[in-house]
DNA sequence: AAGTAAATTGACAGCGCTGTCAGCACGGCT
DNA sequence: AGCCGTGCTGACAGCGCTGTCAATTTACTT
């Protein structure tokens, strides 16, 4: 049995191919009787529109694609997942595009591929949603685009972003109520500045708290495991060293954890330690990690229906999806021991 | 500038459209005076085929498909990523289709996807290598495509796969040389036959040594950390408990070295843990996990190489291409302390 | 030098679909 | 009765490229 094409479908219909046309492409202006012979041809026939054609005619790709610079594994995982759930029901196909954030010619790499019609819209994630040199090209160039946790420019285009720092607050609130006066931070890459603003959070929750804030508890981490295990042994090798430590990621509070097992400290008895981000590390170390878990599938189906809702021209006045991040208590985490 | 088109450029290099066409896709029998002029054309104006129009013309998609049922978020990334490395280079792009390995209807979902001619052929990664149902489908519907890691069913397609039977007895070896005797292993879950047939190469190791083989020590695993760690607190149950523990994956090796804390033994003194993958997490716990390291990139690189191969009609006849593990020691593994 | 084979090039007809626009039927209006 | 607006449908012209095949040029043979 070959390939029926739309031809096929609308002789065994008895309508034309336009018609055909407008029943797949859901338009409106369709009898309900002539809609449903052509959805029984379509059936009988097993008739999928080819993409390229629809493609070549309407000149859209029916593509979205996805931008990242692999912050981690299930980060990436998680965001492909959401984004594919939407475009599953919406009719796209996901096209992934891995690539540097610090590369230089990143706005035209990624320009070349919406100019040759590859793709209708973009989405970003972190932290290519903060290069600002290619979300005001992608904005020059009029390309739909939708932004994961952008910090700033926001107006640019739809995003979806979660209370971050209010999650990174109430998690040193918390430390603070288990008795803790000497916080260690451990502060985010800078080029990732969803990660590098969990900061925030933590200064205002010491801030309202009697504690003074100490400078030397904050050091600069670069999200790695290794550099959260270095931020680590800096942090214990203090004289006066923090009783807690909250890595702005679980990669580095899995470094945190690592760096206090060799120095023989018992966790949490010894030194309390939090991450961010609920990656699947977080519990299968030991101690299992307590961190702040964020809905990144929902982020990316969201993000992906946002973009979507673009292309069909819906026009969605730069609409911005919050969503909430929580806490998770795992074993990490204590109350101060008297020392 | 509005896009160029192949007219465009076969205007201004004074050839037909046909012409720059063969210089397009490189095929033979330009003359390279001819080619010049017109590669200088497609620079001069930026030209970019349109990928719809010639999947329209030419009947095929340039894209690939990569099928995976999510065994773990950092295999699949490095999948994609060697997928995509051989991608770009061949001018395809690559399509991502998580997909449940028991799903019923799998076999028809996937052929619907090239049927409609979205995909030219597909890379299959474990567990779907070894979807009989699945294989069998493609092979009779002629789609092209290329296994990750398959056990049987192997002159189907091309295929690649790695030593690791021979991995896991080289590990298994290894624990013997540390002294211990007796050795738990963890089997793989059955549906994942690569995982699972890791078994035999403990088996082997084993025979080979004066050992005699106790069937109490190997326990059924299901690849998570979850069930790693109930493996692991069945096996550390035993009045005659092993002195190290073989598990098929990180994931469950993970699973054994958080019950062993839990249970206070101190790794490697009174318990070594050995896992196979070299995921994130073998280097993210404490202590360091000892295991084996698989090119999953390289051999996702390399399976879509075959495929493209084949794509391009340069008859592949069945090769397969075996790569190579490599044992990694770490912190959990360590000579048997006497008991 | 003529003849044949091989290399090189172009004309043209689609690939399967959508956008445009025109046509027709019908209901409600003056 | 005649007019207009709306809903519904179809004819047709491409979208930008590649496959086919024939035409032309060049290379090699005897």
């Amino acid at each position: 049995m070959a390939k029926a094409t739309i031809d096929d479908v609308a002789a065994l219909a008895g309508v034309s191919m336009k018609t055909v046309s407008r029943v797949v492409n859901k338009e409106p202006n369709v009898r309900a009787s002539t809609r449903e012979k052509v959805q029984a041809a379509i059936a009988q026939l097993e008739y999928r529109p080819s993409q390229s054609a629809r493609s070549l005619a309407a000149n859209r790709s029916y593509v979205l694609g996805l931008l990242y610079d692999n912050p981690s594994a299930s980060y990436v995982i998680d965001v492909q997942e959401g984004a594919l759930q939407t475009c599953r029901r919406a009719g796209y196909d996901l096209l992934i595009h891995p690539c540097r954030h610090n590369e230089p010619e990143l706005a035209d790499e990624v320009l070349a591929l919406v100019r040759h019609s590859r793709v209708d819209g973009l989405i970003l994630t972190p932290p290519l949603s903060d290069i600002t040199q290619l979300v005001d090209g992608l904005v020059e160039a009029g390309v739909p685009f939708v932004r994961l946790s952008p910090t700033e420019n926001k107006q640019a285009c739809p995003y979806v972003q979660t209370n971050d720092q209010e999650a990174a607050y109430d998690m040193t609130c918390r430390l603070l109520e288990l008795g803790h006066e000497r916080i260690g931070f451990i502060a985010g890459h800078p080029d990732h500045r969803a990660v590098a603003e969990r900061y925030q959070g933590y200064l205002a929750a010491l801030k309202e708290s009697r504690i003074k804030f100490d400078k030397t508890l904050v050091v600069q981490g670069y999200n790695s495991f290794d550099s959260g295990r270095e931020c680590a042994a800096q942090l214990l090798g203090m004289n006066d060293r923090p009783t807690a430590i909250f890595a702005s990621n679980d990669d580095m509070a899995a470094g945190v954890i690592i760096e206090a097992h060799h120095r023989g400290l018992v966790m949490p008895a010894e030194l309390s330690v939090a991450g961010f981000d609920d990656t699947p590390v977080a519990h299968q170390i030991y101690p299992s990690l307590t961190t702040v878990s964020q809905p990144i599938t929902e982020m990316a189906s969201k993000a992906a229906e946002l973009l979507v809702k673009q292309l069909q021209g819906k026009a969605v006045q730069m609409p911005a999806a919050i969503m909430s991040c929580r806490v998770i208590v795992r074993d990490s985490t204590g109350i101060k021991t008297i020392v």
